[in-house]
DNA sequence: GAAATAGTGTCTTTGAGACAATATATG
DNA sequence: CATATATTGTCTCAAAGACACTATTTC
C-alpha cells in the first residue's frame, strides 16, 4: 500500500519526514506483596513472542490522551474515571523501532483491582506481573527505560500527592492504604504515624461511618478518597 | 514535492497517518527582579507577527534531545554543558496546528547570563522577556500552556533538587543563588536561615575560596556547584 | 562612625519517628 | 482469657522559621 503525501511551502518534507506516533502505557496496580504492571506477548514482529507494555498507534484526529485512554480500558476493562492517567514522558529515539520512526508518549496510569487480563487483537496474552519479574524480563523496544521511569514516577507522586487512594477500592481501611506505600516503597511503615499523618492531612480520605470486618482483631474504620490532591507536608518516604 | 512511504504488515497507515514531531522550548533565565523567557517573533504562517517559545522539527535520524539541544545553542549562543535541558511534556492536541497533525515534544532550558538575543533563520525577533509579560501576551499554537508547563516546573524542581545553581555564573554568592529562589517563587526568603539550609545541605554548593566584592557591605564568600542533584529535605516554598 | 550587606546564635514551633498503652474484635 | 489488629498517647529528635546579634566592608 502506497501513502501519498504532498507537502510545500514552510513544511517541507525533508524537515519533517513522516513519524509514526504511539502510546505505551505503565499500568500499575498493588496486590501486596507486589506492584504490578500489565504486559502484554506480543503476536507480532518486531519482538514477537516477547513482553512488552501495551500500546497503540495515535489516530489522525485522536488525543494523545485518549489514545491512551483506549488502550487503558480496552486492556483493563477499567472505566477512566475511576483510575488515574497521567503523562509520564516521550521516548523518540530513532532506532528504538527497528522499521521506521516512531516517537512514543508514554503514560501511566495507577488502577485499583482489576480484573484478570484478557489477550486483545495484537497481543498473543496479557497478564499482570510484578515489578521485579518484569525488570528481570527483557522486554520489547526500550520499554524497559519506560517501566522504569513509570515505576519511578509512581514512587515519588505516592510522597507529594494523595495518589495513593487510586491504588484503593473507594471504600479502604487505614492498613489498606499504608499497605499500598509499603508495597510501592518496599518498606514498612509505622501503623500508628501512619494512621495520624494521613488523618492530620486535610483532605486527603473521610470516613465513610462504616467499618471493615477483619479475620482477626478490632474491626478498622473506613474511608474514601477526599478532595486534597497534595500532601504538604508529603509523607516521607 | 510528493513523499511515497510504504507501509505493510502491522505498520498498516490508516494506523499512522504521518505526523510531524517538533520540539518546543522554554528557556528560562533570572534576570532579577524577573524570570524570563526566551520568546521569538515568528516570520511565517501561522501565527505570522505572533510571539512564539522557540522549537523546530525534529530530523529523520535526529533524537529528540538533539533536537531540543540544537534549538539551545542557536538560539541562545550557550554551550549545552553549561544550560540544564530536560524533557517536559508532550503536546498534541489535532488542533494544535492549523495545518496539519503536529506534535511537540517540550523542552525545559535553565540558563545563567544568556548573550542577548538574536533573530534566526524563521524569525523576525528574538527577545527575552519577563514570565509576567509573555503570559499577558497572546502566544503562538498551545505555548501559553507550554510556558506555564514550563514555569510550574521550574518553580517545583528549585524545591528538591540543586538546580538553582544553573541560573547562577560558574561562582556565585549566597545572595546570588537566594536571589534566585525569590525571582523564581516571587517571595522573600529569610537570609540567615537560607544560609544555613544550603550550607547544610551536603553537595549542594562548594566553597571557592574567594569572596565578592560588594558595593556595599561586607565582601561575600563564592561557592560553585556541589555534586549534588537533590535536596533531601527539601528547601520549602 | 553610619550604613549596608554577610554571616552566626538562639529560641520557638512543627512535624517525624520510636514505642508504650489502650480499644475492640475473634476463637 | 489469649491473641490479633486498630487506634491513641507520649516522648524525643530534627528541622524550619523568627529574629537578635556579630562581622566586615564602603563612604
Amino acid at each position: 500500500m502506497i501513502v501519498n503525501v504532498t507537502f510545500n511551502g514552510e513544511y517541507n518534507p525533508a524537515d519533517f519526514p513522516p513519524f509514526a506516533v504511539t502510546t505505551d502505557l505503565v499500568i500499575l496496580t498493588v496486590r501486596p506483596p507486589s506492584l504490578e504492571v500489565l504486559l502484554v506477548e506480543r503476536a507480532e514482529e518486531p519482538f514477537a513472542g516477547s513482553w512488552a507494555l501495551p500500546g497503540g498507534f495515535v489516530g489522525p484526529e485522536q488525543d494523545l490522551s485518549d489514545a491512551a485512554g483506549a488502550t487503558l480500558t480496552d486492556k483493563t476493562g477499567i472505566e477512566l474515571d475511576t483510575a488515574h492517567l497521567e503523562q509520564l514522558a516521550t521516548f523518540g529515539s530513532p532506532a528504538r523501532d527497528p522499521r521506521m520512526r516512531v516517537v512514543s508518549v508514554a503514560y501511566l496510569a495507577m488502577v485499583a483491582n482489576p480484573p484478570p487480563a484478557a489477550a486483545g487483537r495484537d497481543a498473543a496474552a496479557a497478564e499482570w506481573q510484578p515489578v521485579s519479574s518484569a525488570r528481570a524480563t527483557t522486554l520489547a523496544f526500550d520499554h524497559a527505560d519506560v517501566l522504569e521511569a513509570g515505576v519511578e514516577r509512581a514512587r515519588a507522586k505516592l510522597e507529594y500527592t494523595t495518589l495513593a487512594t487510586s491504588f484503593c477500592a473507594p471504600e479502604f481501611t487505614m492498613a489498606e492504604l499504608r499497605t499500598v506505600y509499603e508495597t510501592v516503597w518496599g518498606i514498612a511503615l509505622d501503623p500508628p504515624n501512619f494512621h495520624r499523618k494521613v488523618l492530620g492531612s486535610a483532605g486527603f480520605v473521610e470516613p465513610t461511618g462504616r467499618t471493615a470486618t477483619q479475620a482477626k482483631g478490632r474491626p478498622a474504620k473506613t474511608y474514601r478518597a477526599g478532595p486534597a490532591t497534595t500532601l504538604t507536608p508529603p509523607l516521607a518516604r
